[in-house]
DNA sequence: ATCGAATGGGACATCGATGTCCCATTATGG
DNA sequence: CCATAATGGGACATCGATGTCCCATTCGAT
């Protein structure tokens, strides 16, 4: 449903959260979110490219949060890696009916909007600060 | 974010109810919903196993609905070929919290079960019958 | 009975997502 | 200035989703 490219994506961030405002390295995310450190690479540059963390070359570099928790969405960091595809005309493009999506189409679109809107309204800070016990990403019993 | 297969599974259905209670050749569904003809196959033959559509072999054969369109739904049609995996575990395997998810997991996976809800509450006959003047499928100009 | 129409299903081809490897580049710290 | 730590990014490997092909099987019609 969702791409191992987005979860990833979101574990890193969520680690990089954990640590911010510090920097992590590429070895230090991997290890803390079991993501296998080769592919970790490409997914932080792509989050990278994007903006949403900064990254810093040469010994004691690393990576870092480019934005404060309050202000980074689920939805920038999907966005970032493998965007949400909204359906806006109908795939088999009869011209039918112009823009207008058919009631199947349309039911789909819905539902990915509402997936949309759900990610959009939740920031990073939300998620770290849920009062469920259960830390985000599910480790640090160490850290 | 679905599937191709998911898109096409749900066009081939659509198909099949607008000529419900007949039948409808392989080589129809494919020229009305754009579908791959022999890919179109193994569709078909999925949402066979799933009992969403029986079939018949030999001359004047065919596939067609098995169920009514009241009693068919957007989600039988996903679950057939390409479940919603909802997440009931957290995917890091840490056992610092039983079956409980982090926050993250827990946001996303309820996202998910808005979609399935969505989908579980969407008849074909409901995208059929929509007064939004435009046909589900888009075509049948010809009818 | 036989021919032709249609699905069943296995084998194979292609392509993009995922994952790995290597080396260039850049920065820090002695 | 040099050695070392780290990312940048291109090239390649693997795997599953998608797409194609072929033939066996089944049924209807003549």
């Amino acid at each position: 449903m969702f791409s191992r490219t987005v979860e990833y994506a979101l574990r890193a961030i969520v680690q990089l959260a954990h640590v911010a405002p510090d920097v992590a390295t590429t070895e230090q995310i991997s290890a803390a979110t079991q993501v296998p450190e080769p592919y970790l690479r490409k997914v932080l540059q792509a989050l990278g490219r994007a903006e949403l963390v900064t990254s810093q070359r040469g010994a004691s570099g690393g990576v870092r949060l480019a934005r404060g928790v309050e202000d980074l969405t689920i939805l920038d960091v999907v966005n970032a890696v493998d965007p949400i595809e909204r359906i806006s005309r109908c795939p088999l493009d009869l011209k039918s009916h112009g823009d207008q999506l058919c009631p199947l189409h349309a039911r789909i679109d819905h539902a990915l909007s509402g997936i949309e809107e759900a990610f959009r309204n939740t920031t990073l800070a939300e998620v770290l600060s849920e009062p469920t016990g259960s830390t985000p990403l599910c480790d640090f019993s160490k850290e």
